[in-house]
DNA sequence: TATACTTCTTAAAGTTTTTATAAAGTTTAT
DNA sequence: ATAAACTTTATAAAAACTTTAAGAAGTATA
């Protein structure tokens, strides 16, 4: 690639971050000299990728010139998939939704047909958006299981890579664009980073609450995937002498204590048993999806048993963040995915585990905070996949 | 500073840690263009602080002309302290010891005097070396505690930060040199790294295994400190229901059933008991450097007894790692510090614990290896400490 | 209201990198 | 065996980038 294509490129990935910056701005945080900034941008300004807009208010000097980005400008192709069900969409360069997102069955096992019906379900997307191809920029996938991002592979699914190619390869050939992967909580601590409540700080667990506990890490202002890309297998730690046999294999892993099916299963368990509770007559209905909202959403607004089991689940939690404290002495945990719509609910709970079980130093150097980005952070995880490689092609 | 002096210390760098490097090497290492490299490896060694070291073999076209550094060209102040005792060194650039390790009582709990103390013995070893203040670099300070390596403060020692200034500071003003400090299991980290078993992996971690049971990490190729300096407690992660109070207070933690103390008391609760060992007939003497030392020579000589013991901790040690594992998804987890003077007796239970404690994927991608450095290693690490940050200056 | 102090912008001077070419060796093919 | 083709290292010239300096535009303070 040309060297000023690759300067383009830095400049538009800082506009992907921030909305409106001055080209002093760029200049510090891409590391490069104002000249060759400015001239860069005002090549991107003839392009009609970037735009003027207006002077910032002076921080005690000249006022300086400010830039944003033209919302049309650049495109990526964000996908999120779980065991049954994946999501997409067709994002703008200001992380929204072209086309809303886009959510079909879609089963990640034993299914031979999965990369060509996820091809053609991402080319009739982009058809049908009338956007040029050409602004697309890459496509990202985030799922579950033993990713080599280098690689391309994902090693839990094997038929994600048959007859020696990868899914990566499968898809750019189909689509004509860069494909990248990475594990699902990986990618959901990318956008609590980027977007969300991980946002400028050095050192942030995220916890992906959900059918599984999943864990990404941003350490030294960068996610941290491991040396094989196995990092993060939080569910699995052991942690408890409790004889559940977990799907590892093993018994007593945190999974077996702390994921949203747990939180499901004692609930159920609970009602059978003849708890009171402001759960809806239906419970269960058997769809594990709605169950777990009905018992977040009867926990959110007080009813005490469903307040109680989220403790429960909160509080075993925290004893892996503890351990996690230790370790890695993080700025904050963040507990994210699916089950951050509780809210603050878990906080108390982890917060208790931690004061029990973490030195205190540590324990007031780290905050623990609930996502906002709840269900969307794994797209936009995706999304800001590409971005990352945008600047690394060839 | 000037530019071409930093790029002088850049090069100086790469000659501290391999012997006889090329130009192409160099400018490969460094970042930095072919033509610029040569052009200030050309000035040191008008300086005499490189010379040519001959033509190395060719790798397919012309040879590189090769070039080692003058081993009198630089020195380093090396300091390791623990609760009791300190050592200290004056190593050369080729990290040998100029005047022998000096090693003296020096206590760090309620000692006022310490500062005062360590700077005269710093003093009077530089001056009995007759070099010339202007080849040291820097003082590198290992210590056991909580320390933030960018402020200079251990708050675990309060003594060493009296009336607003650090410990830094006030070596810094006696000696007039740059001052270093940081964590002993990060030193030691450091050294495994550089010098040592962890040589060139990304992704390592390296267990002190001491007193008590630190953890230094390098991720991504870079020394992991967390985000307060405080990463690396697994001493106190909670890891048993064992009911025994630990030193920080809470219980059950990993440090109340692994530590070298732990070693010796059950060796001697085991005694008193009657088992059979081949362990001296002094034992215990009190001393606890001495005796821990007999228990580990009795095991490599293949005592039942003191073997068995090893096991024990050994294997708790392995649960401890197995926890890092999922976590971290390491190349290798190094066995160091005063403890790997035991060798691979550890390797069998710490393995074990693993095998039964880890998703099989990835106890397969991490190796256990136990540290050749041994009880050097802090010493190293506070060296290399000095020389990261040479580069860093003004 | 003037003066001092910021910060932003631009032009010129100074460094560093890139590209091209030469030199020195190795490997492959006939 | 010997030339042709290919590598890698070294050097010189051209191109690219950064730094410095000076001017422009704004804020804070006496």
């Amino acid at each position: 690639m040309k060297k000023d294509e690759q300067y383009k490129r830095l400049i538009l990935r800082e506009f992907y971050y921030s909305n409106v910056l001055s080209a002093s701005e760029l200049s510090e945080r891409i590391g490069k000299s104002l000249p060759l900034i400015i001239r860069t941008v005002n090549d991107l300004v003839k392009e009609n990728i970037l735009q003027e807009s207006g002077y910032a208010p002076s921080s005690g000097g000249r006022r300086p010139a400010t830039y944003t980005i033209n919302k049309e400008a650049l495109y990526i192709l964000s996908v999120s998939m779980d065991q049954l069900v994946t999501r997409m969409s067709l994002m703008s360069i200001e992380n929204r939704h072209v086309m809303g997102i886009e959510k079909f069955e879609l089963p990640l096992k034993d299914n031979p047909d999965i990369i060509k019906q996820l091809s053609e379900r991402l080319l009739a997307l982009v058809k049908k958006s009338g956007i040029c191809e050409s602004k697309i920029i890459g496509v990202g996938i985030g799922m579950p299981g033993f990713i080599d991002v280098t690689k391309g592979v994902n090693y839990s699914f094997p038929q994600l890579h048959s007859d020696g190619r990868t899914i990566v390869d499968h898809i750019s050939e189909a689509t004509g664009l860069p494909v990248y992967i990475d594990n699902d909580s990986s990618l959901i601590a990318l956008a609590e980073y980027r977007f969300g409540t991980a946002q400028k700080q050095r050192n942030s667990m995220v916890i992906n609450i959900g059918w599984g506990v999943g864990l990404g890490m941003v350490l030294d202002e960068k996610l941290f995937r491991g040396n094989n890309g196995f990092a993060g297998e939080f569910s699995h730690i052991p942690l408890f002498n409790n004889n559940k046999l977990c799907s590892c294999g093993k018994s007593g892993c945190l999974e077996t204590e702390t994921s949203l099916l747990v939180l499901l299963e004692k609930a159920v368990q609970g009602i059978k048993a003849g708890r009171i509770s402001s759960l809806p007559p239906t419970f269960p209905t058997g769809h594990s999806e709605k169950d777990v909202e009905s018992i977040m959403e009867a926990a959110y607004k007080g009813d005490n048993f469903c307040v109680e089991l989220l403790a429960q689940i909160g509080y075993n939690i925290g004893r892996g963040v503890a351990i996690l404290i230790h370790i890695l002495n993080p700025r904050s945990v963040i507990l994210s995915g699916r089950g951050s719509l509780a809210g603050k609910l878990w906080i108390a709970p982890v917060q208790q585990a931690m004061n029990e079980h973490c030195i205190p130093r540590l324990a007031d150097h780290t905050a623990i905070e609930v996502s906002t980005l709840g269900y969307e952070a794994e797209l936009l995880g995706s999304a800001a996949l590409v971005m990352e490689n945008f600047i690394h092609q060839k």
